[in-house]
Formats: structure tokens, sequence, C-alpha cells
DNA sequence: ACCTGAACACCGTTCAAGT
DNA sequence: ACCTGAACACCGTTCAAGT
């Protein structure tokens, strides 16, 4: 024996199931040790502090995006930059305890560069400058973490998230029950507000941008 | 005696001061109470829970916002939604731990809603359905506090921010560091990316978003 | 109505010690 | 190298009690 059970991994793993399970509060250090069933201390063997830990389960589920979807002929840059930005969505849907981890700490790891890589490809592709390929290639990033960010903030952060029919139907009941005499044109649109943290939502507002970016 | 010193009003007061002072690590029900020279619990009379008050600063700070930045003449719409999204951007710069509250709870407080009345309106001037001025009212917000939140994440919360130039110059020097051989574009765009955080993206991305929604 | 005292069930982290 | 025991300085929150 004394042979280690697990490893820096494990660990990881340990705390992103903790995270899908539990939600944002219930992550600790003390919740994996326990999970893992060592004193907490020991935790400190894998990982430096707290913030090592996030940092890690953060870049564990940013390296489950298809980066692969960045790729392919120049004249479908387009198609490439929606469809990786739905697949990171997809993947921060999935494990959405993820997206507070994601927003509070510098994106600096190798997974976000290596997406920072493949958007400026992708938007070279496009025939933009390099200087307008990085500023769209942020921009795109803003609008599908902030994305994330805003609807994840509406849910308890466990995995799986209700469906997004459901989700969209209870934001419709909230509105409706507020009666916003105040504010007709709120009255008026909460059904389209409703959607706002759906996938059409996301899309429109991607092809907006990507609109904007390439627009003679 | 026995008049109370302070009222809820103090009490949020106290905690944004505590969190511009300390970052969000700072910001606990106990350390507020220790401010006001009280017990911990003393602070549930004034809030309801951690939640409450976090919700409140939020709400607090949201309100510094100039919301009359929105109205204006139709013809005026796209100058004033850059104008309020450029107000809300410096207020909470100038409160960066209050940006991880607002993207950690719903956004249903009666600041955020006349906010999405007010750019409902704007879009409403600018000739657009009541369907696509709401989603591009929220593609404003996610575009706003998405930045807000990648550009925080840099930091550790504090106010006031290093300045804009300085929180640059760190970036640039860190991608300088990096010898990014494997990433080409990285590496030529670094002087770009270094300006992420800065005023100048800011309003690129959104000018862009604009451009994509109004165009023909 | 508003505050205190006391307690409970948690945190992250450090340090010395054991194997 | 990896873990434990013990401790420190914290958390949010509840409840009974006092004024």
């Amino acid at each position: 024996m004394s042979r280690r059970q697990f490893d820096r991994q494990h660990v990881v793993d340990t705390a992103l199931a903790i995270l899908d399970d539990g939600g944002p509060d219930a992550l600790s250090v003390r919740a994996v040790a326990t999970a893992l069933d060592v004193r907490p201390n020991a935790i400190y063997t894998y990982v430096e502090d707290r913030a090592a830990l996030d940092g890690a389960v953060a870049e564990r589920v940013l390296a489950m995006a298809d980066l692969s979807l960045l790729t392919g002929p120049p004249s479908q840059w387009r198609r490439r930059v929606e469809r990786f930005a739905l697949s990171v969505r997809e993947v921060l849907l999935l494990h959405p305890g993820v997206v507070s981890l994601l927003m509070s700490a510098p994106l600096n790891g190798p997974v976000a560069l290596s997406i920072g890589e493949g958007l400026l490809d992708a938007f070279a592709d496009a025939g933009l400058s390099p200087r307008d390929g990085a500023r769209a290639s942020y921009a795109v990033m803003v609008h599908t973490l902030g994305s994330l960010a805003l609807d994840v903030a509406e849910t308890d952060g466990r995995a799986p998230l209700d469906p997004e029919e459901d989700r969209v139907a209870a934001r419709a009941a909230a509105f409706a029950q507020a009666a916003a005499s105040a504010m007709p044109r709120t009255a008026a649109a909460a059904p389209i507000m409703a959607t706002w943290v759906g996938e059409t939502q996301f899309r429109w507002g991607l092809a907006r941008l990507l609109d904007g970016i390439v627009r003679p």
C-alpha cells in the first residue's frame, strides 16, 4: 500500500463532479477532500490553493469545447466561428457552475490561448486585418461568455440545468406577474425578453455582431 | 440612546465601501458588522441574508449609471445607447468588486428593469420591431457586462483600479514573456490583445454590434 | 424594533509530525 | 512524496434572551 490512489487529474475531476452536483456553493477544498476520503490539507499536495483548483476546473471544462470546429475552409470562416461559439455554450451549459469560475480569473491558460489563436485564424480568413481580427476575436469571447454568465446567473448552477424551455417559461411567468404599467415597452416585449436566456438569442446576438464586423 | 444609529441604506453603503477597499474577498456580513460596531447577527435586522446584501449593493451601483443618457431625440438613438453603455462601464470600473455580484444573480431589480425599458425605447427609435429591439437590448447588456466581467477578472477588484494604461501595459508584458512560437497569430496580435481590457475595445465591439443590428 | 450572547456547522490554510 | 493531527482565523446563520 501507501501507493497513492489518485492524482491531480482525479482531484480536479472530483471538484467538477461536486460543482455539477451541488453548484458553486458546494465546491470547497474540504468537500473535495471528503469525497476522496482524505483530510482537507492533503489536497494541497495536488493543488497550490483554492484559486488554482478553480482555475484547473475551468480549464478542464473549457478544453471540452471542440476547438477543431474553428478550423476549416477560409470561405467558411463564419460558420466555423458560430459553430465553435455554440460548442462553448453547449459545454458550459452542461457544467454551469464553471461559468462563474471562468469569469472570475484571468483567461490566460493554454486552452484560452489556443481558442484565441483559432479565432484570430478564422477572422484572418474573413479578410480582416490583424488589428480588427484581434478586436473581433475578443468581441466574440465577450458575447459568448457574457451570454453564458447572464443565463447561468438565473439558475442554481447545478447540472443538469432545467431544459431551456422550462427556464424560458419561468421567466415568462415572472414577467407576467410583474405588472409593468410604468414600463410599456417591457410589458409589450416580455414574451421575447423571456427568451433572452435561450439559444435563439445567443445566435441572434452573435450573428448581428459578425454582421457588423464584416460589414463593408 | 437606544435610537438606532443607521439604517438599511447605511448598511449597504458600508458594504460597498468594504468592497471597494478590499475587493470581493473582503466583503462579509461580519465585516460590515465590525465596521458598524455591532455584532454580526445585528445585520440581519436590515438585510435578509448575504445574497440580499449582495443584491442591494449591486442595485445601488447600477443605479449610479446615468439612465437619462438613454433618452433623447430618436435620430440620436445610437449615441444614446453608446453613451449609456459607457456610463455603465465607467460606474462599474469605479466599483469593480460589484461586477461579480452583478453577474452572479438574476438581473431583475427595478434598476435593471428601467435600463431594459430605456434600451427598448432607444431601439424602437432606431426603427426596430419590438422583437428585434428586445434582442438588441439584451445583446447590448451582454456586451457591456461581459466586457466588464472579463476586464475586472484580471484585477484584484479593489477601487481604484490601476489606470487602463497600466493594465494594458501589464498585459503586454505578460504576452511578451510567453514565447508563443506555436501561435503565430497570437504573437503577431499581442500588442492589440493587450488592449482588450481598454475602452477602445469596448467601443469597437459595441459599434460593430450596433452596425450589425441596424444593417439593412 | 433592535441588539447581544452563545452556539452551530462550516470555510481556507499552515505547520509540525509521521510513513 | 504524501498524508495526518491539530490548530488558527475566518465564514453565514439561528435562536433565545434582553431592552
